[in-house]
Formats: structure tokens, C-alpha cells, sequence
DNA sequence: GGAAATTGGTTTCATATGAAACTATCTCGC
DNA sequence: GCGAGATAGTTTCATATGAAACCAATTTCC
């Protein structure tokens, strides 16, 4: 084969039909949708909510966990925590053999919101997923967990 | 059937199960993976090359059909073009019909730039879909394409 | 023709964000 | 022990962002 530029076949940049973009609308949209439904309501911005859904399924971790689980930075989830902790939502308890570590849990009064604000995340997902047939859930599910790996291979993030 | 609870499976919320986490996740990564390639070395922020790249494939939109292509609003457009057109990379020219309207073209310089990043990012996304076979881009595009449909239906964004 | 409403685009202002500097605590090597 | 890093978390500062107010040109409707 000769070696010319007929051998690779040039794809024109066409933003619709560039992964990178079209992942980037979709995610906005679905983000903001769900966002517009918790964040009036119950006076919850992203970095927050974040925070309280994975307190609520693991109390008792510090703040850098927080931010390894919900891929936030430390000043996302210290923000968000100085936030929620005002809020009178996560309290905060210093670690008993390591000082500079807190432990953060949901009060009942955090506990009572996200009682509320995770059922209706997992309905507001549902009805996007109602779009894909349980066959095509499980086969996006496996996609995006092979997109997910490559991604943290070439260091994205 | 009785219409107890058993009868709806609760799912509980877990971040890494949960949809719009794991797209704004994926999504985050991928974007910043590539914006990291440009952004230093051609002087170039995500609403700057995402305005260069319409304007690569098509010269003469206006700033309303930018932002409508790229899926930016009005206010990002307006600061990207002015940056843009500062930098000498885009040139407005007001159209002859309405003159609400500016034209807006790359220039040669941004021509040569938009020469050089298209490529780059073109194969920053294959090494990403590197992970999928053929025909499992093919399903991520059939399945994105339902997402994305199905989330300007619930009104996102 | 001209007032009212609409549209294209910019500016303002208040908030969100993240890199880097900082404080406090802990661990390691000696 | 104790000084030199590491680590947890906060604060600072400079920039990015978006809603709403704004200006200018155009279209609509009477």
C-alpha cells in the first residue's frame, strides 16, 4: 500500500458528530434538568448535592473522600461542607486518632432533604432512561464504563 | 397484584450507578483531557476553539447561529468572538441586509490554527473511542442520539 | 407612517470556580 | 524526640460564568 493521503481517510471536524462535544451537551443537559428540580426547591446547588448523596449512602467519611467519590476538588467539597454544615444539614466530627481529619455525616434535618431529593433524582433518570430498552441500558452502562476506564488512562479530569 | 412496596424495586442512590453523575464525570474528563492539548499551546479556552470550529466548517454565521450550533449562549458567543476578533483569529463583517447582524469568518491566522487543532482534536477523540470496536460506536452514537433527544424533550439546559 | 414588540448582540453585576498559598496535624527517618 | 516532608482542609485571588439589564436595528400591527 502506498503510503499517501489517500491512505488515511480524512474525517472532517463536524462538531455534532464529535464525542467530546456531544458528550458535553448531553451531560448539561441532564445535569441542569435535574439541578432545576432540587435547587430551588430545596436550596441545593451541584457541589452540595453531591456531597449529601454519597454522605447519605457512607456516613462518617472525611472530606477528601467525599471529593475521591464524587470527583470534585477539596475546595468544591470543603465549600460545599462549610455550606451544608451552616445549613444545619452535615455535621462535622473530628477524626479521634488524626486531627486534621473530619468525619461528615447528614443531620436528621440533612437526612429528612435527602429522603426527598433522592427519589426524585432516581425518577428524573428514569425518565431519560426511558428513552433506551433495558437491553440498550445495560449495553450504555457497559459503554460508558469502557469510555470511563480510557478516559482516566489518558488522564483526563 | 397487591400494591405494596414490594412491588416497586427501591433502588437506592449510588453516585457511580447514577446517569448524570457518571456523564458529567466522563464528560469533565474527556473535555478537559483535549482542552488541556490546545489551550496552553495555541492561547485557546473551550467557548474560543468550540466558536473556531463552527466558523472552520462553516464562515458566515452569525454569532446567534454559533451559539445555536454550539450549544452556547448568547453571552459566551459575544465574549468568545470579541476575544477571538481581538486576537485577530475571526473578523466580523456586518451583514448587508440586517445590520443587527455581524458576519463572522476566520481569518487566515485563525484559519491556521483551526488547520492545526481540528487534526489534534479529531485524534484526541480516537484515542478515547479506541476502547469500542466499530460496531460499538455505533451503538454509543445510536444511544447518544436517543439521550440527547430525549433530553431537549424533558427540557434541559 | 409610527408606536410597540421582537431580535441580535453587548455590558453589568453577582456568583461560581480552581490554582496556589496557607495553617494545622501527622509520619518518617534518624 | 525532632526536623523534613507529606496530608487534610481552608482561604485568597484572579478568572469564568450566566441572568438580567441594556442598546440598537428590525419587524409587526394598527
Amino acid at each position: 500500500m502506498r503510503n499517501d493521503a489517500a491512505a488515511v481517510p480524512e474525517r472532517r471536524l463536524d462538531l455534532d458528530r464529535f464525542l467530546p462535544y456531544r458528550l458535553s451537551v448531553l451531560s448539561n443537559r441532564v445535569s441542569s434538568a435535574i439541578a432545576r428540580q432540587y435547587s430551588a426547591r430545596f436550596d441545593l446547588n451541584i457541589p452540595e448535592w453531591r456531597t449529601m448523596a454519597v454522605l447519605g449512602g457512607t456516613p462518617g467519611l472525611s472530606a477528601r473522600e467525599v471529593a475521591a467519590r464524587t470527583a470534585m476538588d477539596k475546595v468544591q467539597v470543603s465549600r460545599a461542607v462549610a455550606s451544608l454544615t451552616k445549613k444545619k444539614r452535615v455535621q462535622r466530627e473530628t477524626d479521634g486518632k488524626d486531627a486534621r481529619i473530619t468525619r461528615l455525616s447528614l443531620t436528621s434535618k440533612g437526612r429528612a432533604i435527602y429522603d426527598q431529593v433522592a427519589p426524585l433524582a432516581l425518577h428524573l433518570e428514569e425518565q431519560f432512561l426511558s428513552a433506551l430498552s433495558p437491553a440498550e441500558r445495560v449495553t450504555l452502562d457497559q459503554l460508558m464504563t469502557k469510555l470511563a476506564r480510557q478516559s482516566s488512562l489518558l488522564g483526563g479530569g
